[in-house]
DNA sequence: GTCCCTATACTCGGATAGCAAGTGTCCGAGTATAGGCGG
DNA sequence: CCGCCTATACTCGGACACTTGCTATCCGAGTATAGGGAC
């Protein structure tokens, strides 16, 4: 079981996001760059993120990604599931059914109790994921990241001509 | 994220064999004509929790596979991490310490905030799927599977010669 | 009749191809901007 | 001097190769058995 590597870029970036003033924009380009990562393929990340209105975007100059909604209201999950895809990790294929002593197709209605042993897990892993947010994200940075660390970060974004990127 | 599916017919093989009368072996093909499953497929995960000493193989005639312990003290993780591997799921490539604004190797001693909630949110996982075992999986067929399946796939396992399989 | 030996058949075990999904990249469509031109 | 228009450059968005890891398979090593033969 392997989580896309999408998920963790993701999850920056989003940080990243809401660390910016409000209604700011920054490109994937830049983004990219700050985080030392592929940025074409930053990019297909972000487009799913945004699909799923976890980001918007601003085409044109002075563009980017922005947050659509405050970091509070975003959880880990909903980043998780844009970019991995909703699709249960434990998959039951009822091969109870496909058996030479497998029963009548009525006889299986309820999911077997593997599955719903399974999936039980993975409930108690999403459940742990979307009582997280992005805020917390920044709050831990916030706390734990020297200040030093912090102020170099904001004036590398500085640099970005950011005159007029906070556009509608 | 994608769970192998040798992990819900390794799962579904242990219940069964957790069924046999004890010190029972059954071989893997037949395990894997019960499931209606590629028999060679299914050994290769069968071989893997036998490593993982779940279960015990038997080699030559009247041989096969059986549990290592009882029931109860088998947990679904231990299957899990048996036939998927024990990588954690959520990898952390560290991409704080890539980009440009990075500080000393020394900032970065602790994890990040973000791989310690989505390592959370795993644990929570592991943790449901220790706390139900394979004598769990057994007690739900026994609850809820109708006698007459019972009956009949008990039937389709004695017609497999065990005069001496229960050897030592 | 009992014991031993040998040939047999059955089992697991690791090494070997095939394929799908994730990984990585590129170029085209669309837009706000900036400068120049006309009034 | 002010307003409009056009060309520009920058942004995102979806379509196209490549690589890793899961899927699937096969053949060889090892062993308990079953039968036959000798005592």
């Amino acid at each position: 079981m392997r989580l896309s590597d999408g998920v963790e870029w993701a999850i920056h970036c989003c940080t990243v996001l809401a660390a910016l003033p409000a209604g700011q924009a920054l490109p994937a380009a830049k983004l990219a760059e700050f985080h030392g990562v592929p940025p074409a393929y930053l990019a297909k990340h972000l487009q799913a993120i945004t699909g799923a209105g976890i980001t918007e975007s601003l085409p044109g100059p002075r563009g980017g990604y922005r947050l659509a909604r405050p970091p509070a209201e975003i959880s880990l999950l909903q980043v998780v599931l844009a970019v991995d895809g909703d699709d249960a990790a434990f998959r039951c294929s009822e091969i109870r059914q496909r058996g030479p002593v497998a029963g009548p197709p009525d006889t299986y209605r309820r999911p077997c109790g593997i599955a719903r042993a399974m999936w039980r897990a993975e409930d108690a892993w999403r459940a742990e994921l979307a009582s997280t947010s992005i805020g917390d994200m920044v709050d831990e940075v916030l706390n734990n990241v020297p200040a030093d660390q912090l102020d170099k970060a904001t004036a590398w974004i500085s640099q970005v001509d950011i005159t007029r990127r906070n556009r509608k």
